[in-house]
DNA sequence: ATTAAAATTTAGATTAGCCTAAATTTTAGT
DNA sequence: ACTAAAATTTAGGCTAATCTAAATTTTAAT
């Protein structure tokens, strides 16, 4: 009924409706990499199976049933890419991929085990919340970017973007990972690089890096 | 390419061309509950990309290629099962259906760290041998079903058939595991129970139970 | 207020895997 | 050796998920 591909849409529609409320069919299309015609044909049948609302021409709205269901899966991914990373060791730029695809096939029975083993964890290893059992997410508030923050601050890093592993190999080299203190002593002007202190060492870091390292401000300066 | 699909066609071939050689379209589609006209089908398709070789109404043998591909199959599902009991801790009567779905979807990477992580097993949880890495696999020469021992022997379990969950926690229950010794007391005639010994403690086995167990004659009488 | 551009939907096709029913080929019993 | 039964294949159809191209609707710029 709720096959893989279901799960791919109704994951990528919560996410993007985390910020803007309606989804129109051309960013789901953008998001999955499929053609708008093809999206349109998917929607119809989701809203047929009242995982969520559609009014044509002017986007979609997942009900109750689909968010939970997107939900779901998102619990089952951040919680694969932990236990990829703690119990069998992958590295952290490659547990995104993986999880990707087995967050379609991992049992409820499998999942509360994987819960179990890493001892009922609140975070994924880039940073991001794992929803609980009953669909309870804790959303992060700060989420503004490291890109932003102004030179002479001190902020702790919430939460990384998963996508791009060249990145995350680079922060990883860096020590930039989720609860990690981090001042900024400079920045280039205009898209240029932020030098920043991470515990004794200091590092030049690109714009675009820096893009993808959401923080939250502490007092210190 | 490869599909789940193709994957567990190849792997249901290789077992049962183990014995008779020579596999036919029905019970390739017994096994995996089809028709015969969708096996048909199928075998055309993976006879054109060289997997299989069939002659119309006579059959079909596996290519080097194909028996390759079947083996990695057969070692994600024995690998993964193992994984399954021992890390995550799930009763050996469910892990088959679980690695039934999840062989298609582990990674060569997820697979090396599983293998490392168990420490290079031999055999998955119901005794049977888990192919190596290059397609290498220890086949069991002795393998007569307990059911078919006379009564005063004693055996070693070798491993036992990995499908029915009811019969797999009943053996647990009396201790019948891979490696176990077992003496044969006594057995009722035609397809009656047989009395063994595991251990100290004394059990009536059915028959139909015996029948799924595979064992090696000791010397011990 | 028009109209061109952008977004969306409709129409029509394709592929993988499955089905049933009918036709064909092989096998086995007399 | 013949013929009925069994096994297999062929024919024709279905569903899920995708595509491209064309039509429609909305949006935004003058």
């Amino acid at each position: 009924m709720i096959s893989p591909t279901i799960e791919d849409y109704l994951k990528t529609i919560y996410k993007l409706q985390r910020r803007r409320g309606r989804v129109n069919t051309s960013a789901i299309a953008e998001k999955l990499a499929l053609s708008d015609a093809t999206v349109t044909a998917m929607i119809k049948k989701l809203a047929r199976e009242k995982l969520l609302k559609h009014i044509s021409y002017h986007g979609v709205v997942l009900t109750e049933k689909g968010e939970k269901i997107a939900l779901r899966v998102i619990r089952r991914h951040r919680l694969v890419e932990l236990f990829l990373k703690e119990v069998l060791g992958l590295d952290w730029d490659k547990v995104h991929v993986e999880a990707e695809r087995l967050e379609h096939f991992i049992s409820d029975e499998i999942l509360d085990r994987i819960d179990h083993v890493l001892g009922y964890p609140k975070t994924d290893p880039h940073g991001d919340p794992i929803p609980t059992g009953e669909g309870k997410i804790e959303e992060v508030e700060e989420n503004r970017s490291l890109a932003d923050i102004e030179a002479g601050r001190t902020v702790i890093i919430n939460f990384v973007s998963d996508g791009d592993p060249k990145k995350l190999r680079f922060m990883a080299e860096l020590g930039l990972f989720p609860k990690v203190k981090v001042r900024i002593e400079d920045k280039s002007p205009f898209e240029g690089d932020l030098f920043i202190k991470v515990g004794s060492s200091e590092h030049r870091l690109p714009r675009d890096v820096a893009r993808s390292i959401y923080v939250t401000q502490t007092g210190e300066r």
